[in-house]
DNA sequence: GTTTATGCAAATTCTTTGCAATACT
DNA sequence: AGTATTGCAAAGAATTTGCATAAAC
């Protein structure tokens, strides 16, 4: 995995490349799916907790992951790729297997948009299906 | 609110109607809106939160209420309006204002479909958007 | 030398469980 | 009596903050 890449990502969100905030970055990166603080704590087990929540929240205030809850253990943060640095512009569909508890992102599934009534102005979307992965399926019915 | 409602949504689900129940689901029926189990806490004073909590656990495993992930502060809970036991076929947009915390329904506005990849079998949906209520918007611009 | 980032430990918040007491049938 | 339900208190799980140290500029 490219360690540019991940520098290059944060200084384009205006981020200030330190060495936690490319591990964190590289990690959400190669994990190609949404991770929960958790997740990213069992990864990288060279930063504290602390130092991972922080450059999360960091992220996030610089647009750089987005949130994404699942229901399963708390919420979980995907990189933005989007190259719009205020809208995300790449949702996509979601999938929680409620049997091994993973969350798939469903990159070519766009989500369909809806209109809105009056007054309501829309910041995000999440569109979380839930149900059974295809491994799971196989292996239990 | 008709005590009897309550109830008799309660026998329909195979729950058997206790007081706590029956406040709780009244609670959620007057609300018409999405619950957290703190919201009930404060508007149920005589039960304790545990009680609140086991009952809503029970809602759920009689497919009498779903649940709704809006990242605001944890799970809420949501009366369901199907007359199907199984499936949540009533599904419709929520929204989460990120200003006053609020979560709306958008009962007219249903959920559109995607199609899954193959191999992936879907349970159940959530379309959140978040944004900025009317309220909000009318008061901070 | 001042500001920024980090690690550790502790505080906070919210959810969940154990258990004794109560109500129900 | 025997089972199911409830309240209280305490345990658990996960996130968030305070503060002193260390690094960067």
């Amino acid at each position: 995995m490219n360690e540019q890449l991940s520098v290059k990502l944060l200084e384009h969100h205006g981020v200030k490349p330190t060495s936690n905030r490319i591990l964190v970055a590289k990690a959400l990166e190669t994990a190609q799916r949404p991770l929960s603080l958790m997740e990213l704590e069992t990864r990288i087990k060279t930063i504290d907790k602390s130092g991972i929540f922080r450059a999360l929240t960091l992220f996030r205030e610089h647009h750089m992951v987005h949130v994404i809850e699942d229901g399963g253990d708390g919420v979980r943060y995907e990189l933005c790729r989007s190259h719009d640095d205020e809208h995300d512009d790449d949702m996509h569909v979601h999938f929680f297997c409620e049997v091994c508890r993973q969350t798939y992102c469903l990159d070519n599934i766009k989500i369909p948009p809806v209109e809105l009534p009056g007054g309501f102005v829309m910041n995000t979307v999440n569109y979380m299906v839930k149900g059974m992965c295809p491994n799971c399926r196989d292996r239990r019915g």
